[in-house]
RNA sequence: GGUCCCUUCGUCUAUCGGUUAGGACACAUGGUUUUCAUCCAUGAAAGAGGGGUUCGAUUCCCCUAGGGACCGCCA
């Protein structure tokens, strides 16, 4: 076979979840192991749900975790004259059929068969009957003329050999009363014009593979691999859907996750490399391979999530997480000010040790981004009398220094502790909700550190009066 | 209901006939730490059930149970 092709295909009809992520992630990943193509290809036959803002959001989607695809995107519907051509081709050569049965007869079989508890299957009513007795008043839809007889047998590179009786297939449509090409119809043939040699896809296309390799056939065309993978569950252990909450790209990032992080929990979630966990981007194409995807379907798991992205909030330059950090604040927090930019990333390495997630960071770095303290009321009651007197003398203290460091601080609270007869959280605690408004947070010592000698005693005064 | 797929700790998974069934996340406990964390150590935690095949099955086969996907003039 020729050089290796593999393509994403979601419909526009709906913002992209993690799942196709995944998916696209596979293929992308797969394709560059192997050196070939990935391309993108939007299905947006149904004019009715496609929509450009789902085309937008699936492409900035990809851009987003580092999916890069090759070429310009393809458009589906610029090419539903061809599918035409080939579905008249299909119809001329005896590979398909007009059915003239009206939508309420199909209903009507329908019903009957769900009644009857059997399975519903286009009964083939037109298959064989003459043109002549077509009624006049009926557009026809065309039907595909599937194979009766025998079983086909699909090599499938991740389930293996699956075997399903051939007149379990209907015979589908594949133009309808509008003329218009029906997905199988187009998808296979913008498989084949495209050059596709693997086709990676989510296994709920499994049935749809029989029809398009029947196509195929009908066309005298060079089949393609194929490789269905398990599907991506929820927590319920239900299919990942659109409306799903917390599944959109979006949605992690608006917590804070990382793209690699994502990028290398998907990559891990139903398939897997000896015992390996983290993977860089160079690592994940090296290893990537078919064989390693299971066969189960996987549950999301949040945690993990978080736990990976802790892995990359710790592993990245300085620098490159204050540059995440910033941007992350300006797209969902408030956009940091630049006086401020100096004191965070001095504060980062402090900060990120107590972090999962982008946001963990920016709650933890509100004292300093912000010049006014809020305080909550039950907080606030900790700071009692001897508190405050705790306070008073720590802010006399910190008055006398030229700067603050470890070194000056340390005998300091020491000293502070002995003379008031408490222990560090006794000093500790008062000082950290006075400094910062949070029982929580970084060290003491980073944060009067960070905060510097200034914005202290600014902070201080106020409790102190 | 029909067709197809799946089943190892709570979760993601390793094992490709012989292992004390391994790792990671989460969890629990202890230590470090000045809160919360980090870090370190330790612990609890799994082969759905039943039959075969085999000297030996988590691994191969069958049945049962459970779960999932599909069953559109959607993709």
């Amino acid at each position: 076979m020729s050089k290796v092709a593999t393509r994403f295909a979601p419909s526009p009809t709906g913002p992209l979840h993690i799942g196709g992520v995944r998916t696209a992630l596979f293929n992308w990943l797969f394709t560059k192991s192997q050196g070939g193509d990935f391309y993108l290809r939007i299905e947006d036959t149904d004019k009715e749900r496609s929509k450009d803002e789902y085309k937008d959001q699936i492409i900035k989607s990809l851009k987003w975790i580092g999916i890069e695809y090759d070429g310009d995107e393809y458009i589906q519907s610029k090419k539903i004259d061809n599918h035409i051509k080939v579905a008249n081709e299909l119809l001329k050569n005896g590979y398909a059929y007009k059915c003239y049965c009206s939508n309420d007869e199909i209903e009507e079989q329908k019903k009957r068969a769900k009644q009857k508890k059997i399975p519903y299957i286009y009964n083939r009513k037109w298959r064989d009957k003459e043109e002549s007795a077509a009624p006049k008043n009926i557009e026809p839809v065309i039907r595909f003329k599937s194979k009766i007889e025998g079983s086909t047998i699909l090599k499938d590179l991740v389930q293996g050999d699956v075997q399903i009786e051939n007149n379990t297939i209907e015979d589908f449509i594949i133009l309808r009363n509008d003329g218009s090409p029906t997905y199988n119809l187009s998808a296979a043939i913008d498989d084949q014009q495209m050059k596709v040699t693997h086709i990676i896809r989510g296994d709920d296309h499994k049935i749809n593979t029989f029809k398009q390799m029947q196509i195929y056939l009908a066309m005298k065309w060079e089949l393609p691999y194929f490789a269905h993978i398990p599907l991506i569950h929820t927590t319920e252990g239900k299919k990942l859907s659109k409306r799903d909450k917390a599944s959109t790209l979006d949605d992690y990032s608006k917590i804070g996750i990382m793209p690699e992080a994502l990028r290398n929990y998907l990559l891990r979630l139903g398939w897997s490399f000896k015992d390996k966990e983290i993977f860089t981007l160079d690592e994940s194409i090296k290893h990537f391979n078919l064989e390693g995807i299971g066969k189960s379907p996987s549950k999301l798991d949040i945690s993990r999530i978080l736990s990976m992205n802790e892995h990359y909030i710790k592993n990245i330059s300085e620098n490159d997480l204050f540059d995440r950090f910033n941007n992350y604040c300006k797209n969902y927090k408030e956009k940091i000010e630049t006086n401020k930019e100096d004191k965070i990333k001095k504060s980062l390495s402090f900060l990120k040790n107590k972090a999962k997630s982008l946001e963990d960071i920016y709650n933890n770095s509100k004292y300093i981004i912000f010049d006014e303290v809020s305080f909550d009321e039950n907080d606030l009651k900790l700071i009692d009398n001897k508190a405050k007197t705790i306070i008073k003398d720590f802010y006399d203290e910190i008055s006398k220094q030229e700067e603050i460091n470890k070194n000056i601080l340390e005998p300091i609270i020491n000293s502070l502790i002995k003379k008031h007869e408490t222990n560090f959280k006794g000093v500790g605690q008062p000082l950290r909700i006075a400094l910062t408004g949070s029982k929580f947070g970084p060290g003491i010592y980073d944060i009067i550190i960070s905060l510097g000698k200034l914005d202290i005693e600014k902070r201080l005064s106020k409790i102190v009066k």
